[in-house]
DNA sequence: GTTTTTGCAAACTTTTTGCATGCGG
DNA sequence: CCGCATGCAAAAAGTTTGCAAAAAC
């Protein structure tokens, strides 16, 4: 008789508290580099793939070729505002459900999920 | 005194024949399979971003961790649906202005452009 | 003590760059 | 011709995998 389980160890406790400290969308090479490498990269990797499997990540796309993380449960849904100078990331919350139900209807696709981000400058950079 | 041009090689006309054929958004590596590699996936890469550069190709993400290509084109601004179990890709188009400046006016940011892709099930794998 | 997890090395994927050769105008 | 473009090789950058050693419980 064996037990199973998932460990608490402290490679997964720095990953999680990078994500929540960074409070933003942050690649895996930026939570070692918060960590100062005191971890493997490929652990941070590891990490970041059991917190998305239990639903706690999430991975958005900035579209510079790498995927960024961020903690789920801090706004409810929302999406983000990148300025394209400085770098800064804004949260933006919207009401979709009716944007989402006329894509379904008009398609006939059930949506299990939407990506929607915005690019531009922010007050400061323009 | 030189002239200075750019010039339409078989590399360039195959991509774009290619992106006009396949007619969704394909990645690089889909381009060239289509080619059945008769030109280099250097040149594939490097007409793309001469494509991008002269707007005339848009580049999508759908999150796999590659770049996905798409000739502008053919209908006006639009978006993706994509479905998961068997990978099409349907267009979708959305009027978003007022979207937009609702964004703009919350945040104060310009927005210069954004990404939006559905993904789900299409009507054939529900 | 046994299973799970880690770190390290190596592989893999996508994309970019350097350079000698080749083609277009 | 002469410069721009191509192919090939190699390098980057991000991510994944295999495996022996270490940590968790």
């Amino acid at each position: 008789m064996t037990k199973i389980g998932i460990r608490y160890t402290k490679p997964r406790k720095l990953v999680f508290e990078a994500l929540e400290h960074l409070s933003k969308p942050v690649s895996a090479n930026e939570i070692n580099d918060y960590l100062k490498n005191k971890i493997d990269l490929t652990s941070v990797y590891r990490t970041l793939s059991l917190l998305i499997k239990s639903e706690m990540v999430n991975v958005i796309l900035f579209g510079e070729g790498k995927k960024r993380y961020e903690l789920k449960n801090k706004n409810e849904h929302h999406h983000h505002l990148v300025c394209e100078k400085c770098g800064d990331v804004k949260d933006v919350e919207m009401k979709e459900s009716s944007l989402l139900k006329s894509v379904e209807e008009r398609s006939k696709f059930v949506i299990k999920k939407h990506n929607l981000e915005f690019f531009g400058l922010c007050p400061d950079c323009q």
